[in-house]
DNA sequence: TTGTATGCGTTATCAT
DNA sequence: ATGATAACGCATACAA
């Protein structure tokens, strides 16, 4: 009961070699599946015996032989943010697809915690690397391309090194997010967002600014509330409180807004609940449109509407560009930008 | 452009040492930190040498070498359910925090995918697995761990393995809710639920009925409403939707219960989403408890009354469980269960 | 068609 | 304190 497990030894190609009474050269050739020929009736004593040993392949012995490895390393800021495992499935569908595996990593948004994650990956002779990065890790990541592993980033805008990009059109969204809260009538619209420390939030916003500018409208400082604090913000929860934060310093505009425009969906949650918290009726009294497009979004009430960022697909996207330029099937530096789509649910009305 | 990698060789020690003058031997106790003594001076040198040559450990090397891993496999159903992604990086934590990293995989509660991938991660030479797992798989996990790989299920039940095992008091889960609604002057109670195929949804049904039983109040058959199709249930969207349609059924009982105790959160959502939609007040007219307490339940209008599953805690428990073993600092079969804990929130009000 | 021998990068044993 | 060498498990070039 202490010490439940004998650990075993382990068949290797050897010993089943010696039980069949041939090489393990043979054994390995047969096994690895390698087309090699070899006599019918000794391949099937192989895979017999094999099975009996309970043999199973020491990918490790495998990789350091062949030197190349079917793992691809993926790191994301966290898989608490609801967008992320979209995207993670995505890249998992695709990479499986073709044989490969990925190894996932969370790094927090902390620059360390990548750097620390980068290195793991690499050291363990990873074949590829999907990376929404933080930190401008170029010197590493340049030398791990010179090294064959392929690279491409998600989301990173202003990145020097040559490699593979998926990115999405920020600023298209908040165009369009605007635009549409314009055909409904609106003319004085809020926008509410986390510190406007990324790229995203700000191109999202610039977004935001043309559209007015597009439409000869001017724009009010005053109805963009921004938060200050840079505090953490991969559990959504952060997202969520500020949200209802800056709602609550909405709620003091003197000109109060028929309408607002979140920065993502997780705040655009917030601001609902304490809009209807506080007895403001969503949407007849303030229409509240987010981005991202998120699965609970079309669960709350009312429906959220939103812009759609293709989570999925970009994981899918991303993965295919890692792998087809593996095979020199394409260049390893190309960049895809996505781009949005409204997605029209109940949390806008028409104003008036 | 077309070929933009030439693929430098890496650096081995045996370059390194061939650069300092010395032999692969030092170099690898220098660099491994071995602790072996080495002349400080020569050690510098090695270390500089190392970095000036871009030296980084080729982990499959020494995994062969040492035949010790410290990777651990994780498998879950999805990482799509907002569940998971919390056990998850409880897991991580721990695991990161013992220098241990982790291989997750998704098995979208497909058998054959399960089994793929159990088998994978073995051939990667995992120390330890921790694994939610639908399949009853014994015969292949009983193999690795009689080759020395530690293994923890999670929320199991009925497993004979002989493992270490994290799991959930449902039946209690069940009964604190349900009596939770009786001291809310509740007597006419729904349960609403996904098929009951998962013992986890038939024990927290039975907690529903202990309950009953304990107060000596009749169980209304026709209030237990369970799904018959079995569809899969790993995007969060299915129990949604389930709750949904459910509640339609809800709203044409005959004697309408005053409460519904959701068998999760999500699909609790979709019956507060159901019940808004046909002018149903929440709690006014009907009372809703979940169970699960994900991020998102006190996010909605009204903040969602639950029963908390500590998904967090889970993961941490069940990595700790599973390193202390590997030390054997603790019996590799050891169980534990978590007890929930009522999470008052505002969708669940006195009746009358 | 099969077998022998070598090496992938590392660590560990044994000399020195 | 350091070095030569074998071994981990596998795949492959070469020989037979």
């Amino acid at each position: 009961m202490e010490k439940p497990l004998a650990t075993v030894k382990k068949a290797t190609i050897y010993d089943i070699a010696r039980k069949v009474g041939t090489s393990a050269a043979t054994v390995s050739r047969v096994l690895s599946k390698s087309g090699y020929p070899v006599k019918e009736e000794l391949s099937r004593k192989i895979f017999e015996t094999a099975s009996k040993m309970n043999y199973s392949t020491n990918m490790v012995g495998r990789m350091l032989k062949k030197s190349e490895s079917k793992d691809i390393g993926v790191i994301i800021p966290t898989i608490s943010n609801p967008f992320y495992p979209q995207v993670v499935l995505g890249i998992e569908l695709e990479a499986r697809h073709m044989g490969f595996n990925i190894l996932l990593c969370n790094s927090f948004r902390d620059a360390s915690t990548e750097k620390k994650y980068i290195e793991s990956l690499y050291q363990k002779q990873i074949r590829g690397l999907i990376i929404s990065s933080i930190d401008e890790n170029h010197l590493f990541l340049k030398e791990m391309q010179e090294n064959g592993v392929r690279i491409v980033v998600l989301d990173q805008g202003e990145q020097e090194l040559k490699c593979g990009k998926v990115g999405f059109n920020y600023i298209q969204s908040g165009l369009i997010a605007v635009e549409y809260l314009f055909r409904m009538g609106h003319r004085n619209i809020a926008f509410i967002t986390s510190p406007l420390t990324k790229r995203s939030r700000r191109e999202t916003l610039e977004g935001y600014k043309l559209a007015f500018l597009k439409k000869n409208l001017a724009i009010k400082e005053e109805n963009i509330l921004a938060a200050q604090t840079e505090e953490e913000s991969y559990t959504g929860t952060y997202e969520f409180e500020n949200g209802r934060r800056l709602t609550k310093k909405f709620l003091e505009l003197r000109e109060r807004p028929t309408a607002i425009f979140a920065v993502n969906d997780m705040t655009a949650l917030g601001i609902i609940h304490e809009l209807l918290n506080n007895g403001v009726r969503v949407p007849e009294d303030v229409s509240v449109i987010g981005f991202d497009n998120i699965e609970v979004s079309s669960m709350i009430n009312p429906p959220l509407t939103t812009v759609n960022q293709p989570s999925f697909e970009t994981g899918r996207l991303a993965c295919k560009l890692l792998l087809d330029s593996m095979d020199g099937r394409e260049a390893g530096d190309i960049s895809i930008t996505l781009e949005p789509t409204l997605v029209e649910r109940k949390s806008v009305c028409r104003k008036g």
